[in-house]
DNA sequence: TCTTGACTTGGAGCGTACTCCAAGTTATAT
DNA sequence: ATATAACTTGGAGTACGCTCCAAGTCAAGA
């Protein structure tokens, strides 16, 4: 007996789901991120939770700066089984390590806007300081 | 005795110095997000420190996602002076808990790749897992 | 049956942020 | 003096990622 295949929802609703817009959805799918989606006999399309949970894990690598080129390369893996682990380990672990280093920059410029506010407190207090003492990042 | 202007920096220093290009430097100034340069007698562009590390601090805005027209907005208000300190502090922290927020999307994406990953691993070592067992985001 | 809404396709258009180019001027090294 | 590099301007073109539209089909309730 083969599978019985769950594809419960419509493209709206995938959208509601993912957060994507239809449009966007549509878009996904004519560039190739995204495979042919299942049709109704009327044309409409429809997807399965499996297919939504893939769809989720699209927008965070979108969400944590991969492009749609790289989100690619990785779905054309995927479909290439399971010879293609390795390679989409190896994408997942560059990925996490572009994911890191934004994180240090992220932080890096916390501490910056910081200390400029910091400047920015004081010269409010005595506005005396802002012609008397330029600190780095105090324009 | 008034300030001796510093201007050293050619638009190609600017460049090395700040990690733009000088078609983007040029690009900032048509758009109004840098101030009109100061020129020599001939014509071409030149920077003080002080204005490098102005651009520098744009960078950094920029690399942690504020958009050109919110950076020259925070320019505009510095060129009203004193009076607009407050509203400046309040645009940083704001910008500040953007980026938070955006660490905290990091991190959470990173667990979710690690997730990923194990469940990659396990199905390395023992492949008959692929079809057996499907986590989220096992696809 | 009729109407309203959801969906389809292909293609055009858009916003952001550059990036490149042409034609001309200025600076510098030999 | 001359060649080469650096710079100027205005404007056109590009890349990415959508977003919108027109014209038509399909679905569901009154």
């Amino acid at each position: 007996m083969g599978d019985i295949p769950v594809t419960v929802s419509s493209i709206k609703q995938a959208a509601e789901f993912t957060g994507l817009s239809e449009d966007t959805i549509r878009y996904y799918e004519k560039i190739g991120l995204l495979p042919y989606a299942d049709r109704k006999a009327s044309g409409h399309r429809t997807y399965s939770k499996h297919q939504l949970q893939g769809m989720i894990f699209l927008t965070r690598l979108k969400a944590t700066g991969m492009t749609l080129e790289e989100m690619k390369r990785f779905r054309m893996l995927y479909e290439k089984g399971e010879a293609s682990l390795p390679e989409r380990v190896s994408i997942l672990m560059e990925h996490k390590n572009r994911i890191q280093n934004e994180i240090d920059r992220l932080l890096e410029t916390q501490k910056m806007i910081d200390y400029k506010i910091d400047n920015y407190k004081e010269v409010l207090v005595n506005p005396d300081l802002n012609n008397k003492w330029k600190s780095p990042y105090a324009d």
